[in-house]
DNA sequence: ATGTCTATTAAAATCGATTTTATGATTTAT
DNA sequence: ATAAATCATAAAATCGATTTTAATAGACAT
């Protein structure tokens, strides 16, 4: 549905405030793969009454993170290795897509807010008050958000999301590999302004592989 | 969501209910691309209470039929022309790879399902009783249902619709151009059965844009 | 013991009423 | 005459209570 989970802001409404809270909650592993989610459970947590938690789980439906069973309520999405790879792979033929569109777009428009949001990102990495996993989010996008295609970045922003919570659900918190990633997502960007797709798609594509062997041990 | 519209069926639930007649009132453009739904309308035309509607309308939203503006409600969604050539650029490049991957993982049984779906759905031209809708969707997700993807085969099911929504809103019941699509469908078939990928990649992109250069010109 | 039926409980689904919020009209002030 | 403020109305959002449905345990028969 929305881009990026907005935790902090101020909820407009409680329907909105349920689907931010149960989205992060679903998105960490709080609440568990195929864990049953209990309306009247959620609404203690929550504080709400049931129709606003029945619309959020109404709408994380479509984000593939709840299961609903007719009569038989609702439950987080299941994981699955074969889940994981799906969605890996996906993600790859996706963004490849999207992101070939971008550099055939190119602007200096654009390569200028790719740059700004890596800073960003890579400042946050140092600075624990900003919120790294939001600004990695929003540079992946930006990366592939040249492509003038707001169906298939929408499609890109899901994937991405069900692909995190594998990260989260892995290792809990794991200090995000120091490894090699920062280098990696600079390759990338030195790739896209030199407008090399093939360069650029390749080295996108191994990011995600790479850190894709690294979760893929921790599932289940 | 669902595959395939299942006003038939006996709904088990008012907001399935509810789901299932919105969504074809959506699709055939009875309620209008940007018409304001409102709640207490649909109450008396679908006979149920605010809960199950705003639920079903809230599953509608990740189905990308309904948009929903916190605190003012929801509203069919808009069309244009750049939308529906995104989507139609978009079935072309997610149905290639899931064609691709079902072919590369062709099987005798699942070529027998494709020509028993091609010839059920042959049948139902000639015979009005038979929803040819339904049947002509589920050929097509045939074609693509054996690449080993369920989530890649939601994103198509989803394109699909909002592709055939376009068809319904540029002319309503336009007489499904007796044109050369069964030819067009029959030739994909055949290409499946020869594993020639890149020919029923061609072949069915071609149907699909063919089809919308039909279309394109009834938009607004 | 195993399977089927019934009674009980727990939860989901739904309704009707209430509260909150936006919208549009009317007024007031500049 | 335009802009800001107030009010009235219509609609959305939400709640608490009720109805419906599924899950569970226990009784009975084979």
């Amino acid at each position: 549905m929305s881009i990026g989970p907005t935790s902090s802001a101020i909820e407009s409404s409680a329907t909105q405030g349920a689907y931010s809270s149960l989205r992060l909650l679903i998105l960490t592993g709080e609440l568990a793969p195929g864990e049953k989610l209990k309306i009247d459970n959620l609404r203690e947590i929550l504080g709400v009454g049931a129709a606003p938690i029945r619309e959020a789980l109404s709408l994380l439906t479509s984000d593939q993170l709840v299961v609903r069973q007719d009569q038989r309520g609702f439950r987080a999405a299941e994981t699955s290795v074969e889940n994981f790879q799906e969605i890996l792979e996906l993600r790859c033929q996706l963004e490849s897509i999207a992101l070939r569109q971008s550099i055939e777009n190119t602007s200096e428009a654009w390569i200028e807010e790719v740059v700004l949001s890596h800073h960003r990102m890579t400042r946050a990495e140092v600075d624990p008050k900003k919120n790294f996993e939001i600004l990695h989010k929003a540079f992946h996008l930006k990366l592939i958000g040249n492509c003038n295609s707001p169906v298939l970045l929408g499609f890109c922003s899901q994937l991405y999301d069900l692909n995190i919570r594998y990260r989260y659900i892995a290792a809990r918190a794991f200090a995000y590999e120091a490894r090699m990633v920062r280098d990696e997502h600079q390759s990338i960007v030195d790739a896209v302004i030199q407008s090399d797709l093939n360069k650029a798609n390749q080295l996108l594509c191994e990011h995600y592989k790479t850190t894709g062997a690294f979760v893929i041990k921790y599932i289940k």
